[in-house]
DNA sequence: TGACACTTGACACTCAGTGCCAGATTATTA
DNA sequence: TAATAATCTGGCACTGAGTGTCAAGTGTCA
């Protein structure tokens, strides 16, 4: 059904492209909040109203693969064996991490670009928002969990994505350069050793 | 110094609370997006102008007690004794739990109008990140920590004020019904569990 | 009262984002 | 190949948030 080799999904294809690298190089030039839309529209060479065709938001040309990412964590998250729910999320988040290792170069210019506008921020920490419903949902999947369950695991989504955030904030600030899944397991044993002894 | 008692700060003060006022009304009424800015001015007799002399945006408008209240909570966290920092966290978020269960009608009032628009749920998050901030300082006040422990605070610092957050959703969603305090002591609880069989 | 400081409203502006339409380009069918 | 339908694009006018500026109004203090 879906031909989409035709000429006019490639030059659908290709608009974008142009308008992903004119934001990028704009954004890492000059910050986000610096540059309007027009200068976008200008190098990638289309009007103004086009870039709306493509993007929703100024903000949503920062995030492309987002929407990808989030699929791919559900996807690991899913694949279980017969381990514990909450093995299942730390091997998926070690996954995630070296995942994000591999990507290192090209999420730390995503991170220095949602670092120069407060408004990126904020839209950063909403998308999290989704990962960890996605742990919620995966949690309790399968198992014919009480409300108090549910409870349960919504505070515990809280509490992992809230480590997660935080070691990836360290992550970039270290350039990337320490390992990701160190730094969470680190934080883990943290966590659980400080509120044992007390 | 400072005389603020005169006709003119009276003025001013009423001015705010006019504003603030109509504000409130309006985003209940039919919420935070669907409400322009003129509709607030008209309501409060001023002009538009004047709005921004007052609030610096929209949003600000929603949380004029926030820089207050965090304020609140560093002076718990702060007045500390013997006890080790990890417990003064806990203690500073119950003593602060009290304080919300305290003000809930008016919490859940603002929550609500919070829920209405994404861009305010954004805007809340980005103010929890101040919240975590101060945790990360009062843990390492005093001590001499070294950059590793430093490091560790912080990841901490993000997954209590993680569970925090789930926490407080939770209790929004019950409408401020349930104990919040309980709540976050449940989640800390379970967090501590799940993890140790693993 | 008069000089001074502050507050306000009015107006014009920038920028993000949307609705609409006419014309150009691509796909489809005869 | 030619006509027709579907889709993409640019242009334009619009809404709404937020800012700069300035003249007029109001409060303060000597």
């Amino acid at each position: 059904m879906a031909e989409d080799s035709g000429l006019r999904e490639r030059k659908k294809a290709q608009t974008q492209r142009a308008l992903l690298d004119a934001a990028q190089a704009l954004f890492a030039e000059r910050g986000f909040d610096a540059t309007k839309i027009e200068d976008i529209t200008a190098r990638a060479d289309v009007s103004r109203r086009t870039f709306f065709r493509y993007f929703p938001s100024k903000e949503a040309v920062v995030f492309p693969a987002q929407a990808q990412r989030l699929k791919r964590f559900r996807e690991l998250l899913k694949r279980r064996g017969e381990e514990s729910p909450f093995d299942a999320v730390q091997r998926a988040c070690f996954s995630l991490a070296e995942e994000f290792m591999e990507h290192r170069q090209e999420l730390l210019q995503q991170q220095q670009i949602i670092e120069s506008s407060m408004l990126l921020i904020a839209y950063d920490q909403k998308l999290d928002r989704d990962w960890e419903l996605a742990i919620v949902q995966e949690l309790a999947a399968g198992t014919n969990a009480t409300e108090d369950q549910c409870r349960r695991y919504r505070l515990m989504a809280g509490a992992i994505m809230g480590l997660v955030r935080a070691a990836l904030r360290e992550w970039f600030a270290s350039e990337c350069t320490i390992d990701l899944a160190a730094l969470g397991q680190e934080g883990l044993t943290t966590l659980l050793r400080s509120f044992e002894e007390s």
